[in-house]
DNA sequence: ACCTGAACACCGTTCAAGT
DNA sequence: ACCTGAACACCGTTCAAGT
């Protein structure tokens, strides 16, 4: 909503006009809107923006992609496979904390994007495969099955809880239209006004990883008591799905 | 994209068409939002929808209502004012996991709303008081300030990522367009179809009380090492705003 | 004070047509 | 095979006008 610019291409030089010279291909596409996204935010990536960043019509990009969700797949499949799994070496628990650090800084490098991806089912053959690695490191730190699939579970909401805070608390403005002033939140708050420092960009990593080493020692410990197992539902019918 | 509805108005009647006999009120304006976004979806919001639905002009709204993300906000107010906090009585580690439970209520109230509360800043009157309430109750069960600031930090991570999870997941249908097909999963992900049975939502409550009951843990023994102190920035400039 | 009608600058997508 | 033009059914929002 209200967005600064005038009418029909007015500020089309800015990115990258793009004159097409080599034709138009899913990768160049992709590419584009990645640019777009990151530029300029998940809002302004409309089919006929993109089509002016790669010196085409909106409509030729549904020659190649059936529709806009398909390219914003592929977009979430792009960070997706931009998640380095940590090689063998060290210890399985190291391993998956860089790993959660790697899911993190991928974050980092689509802030715009991140929340698409937050918000998204990995069930392409991109998504199931990073799923299945992540799980295996996590079997590995947890032996039992069930403790693991629960683990894995856990794990990946804080890591997109926390991906999510940090790409969305600082690449938007104050999300609020009419936000609180400092006034009241000194008058109403002392807790929070006294503890808003640490709430800085500057302590972002050591938040995140005294989070992510508290699941992590609980995972490598197994302290914590099985939650009850739930009776079987009524519903007798199959059990499969990835999700 | 490709709302299965024709032309102008085609089922006025399916969502209470409400001639409007009282005068238009704030009010009046959320409840309707709040039902027609469960109804039909965040997207299904659009100020004319809304303006059917109360039977007024779209334009109407914006005298009550500056623009429409004040009227998101107010949304989401209305969900964040939706959370109890616990009165006291029990220990406090035991009020901070009702809260923590009585958050994810509120996201399964609201599933369809919730994807907003997550990317939501609460810097509103509601919201810091919100955030005021739960830092209370973190520094009853974390004695330090600055692990308390971190734990409360951590802890929204994996509420927002849960609650997240458990309403994008179901609320939506297969999110990729293309999605894997279940003999791909079969024959490249064997553990996470070992895993998938945990995953479905007659699991949910267990799994998010394991990683829920972790995360207290942790905070309440605090064997987690502190995390190192970043080193003051270069930019000597002022430090306040709640976040 | 409260609400409306018409208009503007956008969207995603369809379809028939161009090369 | 690859791309375009015109059109359709939508958006949020502005502005002047109605009651």
């Amino acid at each position: 909503m209200a967005k600064a610019r005038t009418a029909t291409g007015g500020k089309r030089m800015a990115n990258a006009p793009t004159k097409r010279d080599r034709p138009l291909t899913p990768d160049a596409i992709v590419a584009a809107a990645l640019g777009l996204v990151e530029a300029e935010g998940l809002a302004a990536m409309s089919t006929r923006r993109l089509g002016q960043a790669l010196g085409c019509q909106a409509m030729s990009i549904y020659y190649h992609f059936p529709s806009k969700q398909h390219l914003l797949d592929a977009l979430v499949d792009h960070a997706i496979a931009d998640v380095p799994i940590p090689p063998p070496g060290p210890a399985p628990v190291e391993r998956l904390r860089r790993l959660a650090h790697a899911y993190r800084a991928m974050a980092h490098r689509h802030p715009q994007l991140f929340p698409l991806v937050a918000v998204h089912r990995l069930n392409t053959p991109t998504g199931v495969r990073f799923v299945e690695a992540v799980l295996a490191l996590v079997e590995a730190v947890v032996p039992e099955r069930e403790r693991a699939a629960r683990y894995f579970r856990a794990l990946g909401y804080y890591l997109v809880g926390a991906a999510l805070d940090e790409t969305t608390g600082y690449a938007k403005g104050p999300s609020a239209a009419a936000p609180v002033s400092d006034e009241y939140v000194a008058m109403h708050c002392p807790r929070l006004l006294a503890a808003s420092p640490y709430f800085k960009q500057a302590h972002w990593d050591a938040t995140f990883a005294l989070g992510l080493d508290a699941l992590l020692a609980e995972m490598a410990s197994g302290t914590i008591a099985p939650p009850p197992v739930p009776r079987p539902r009524v519903r007798p019918k199959t059990q499969r799905a990835p999700d």
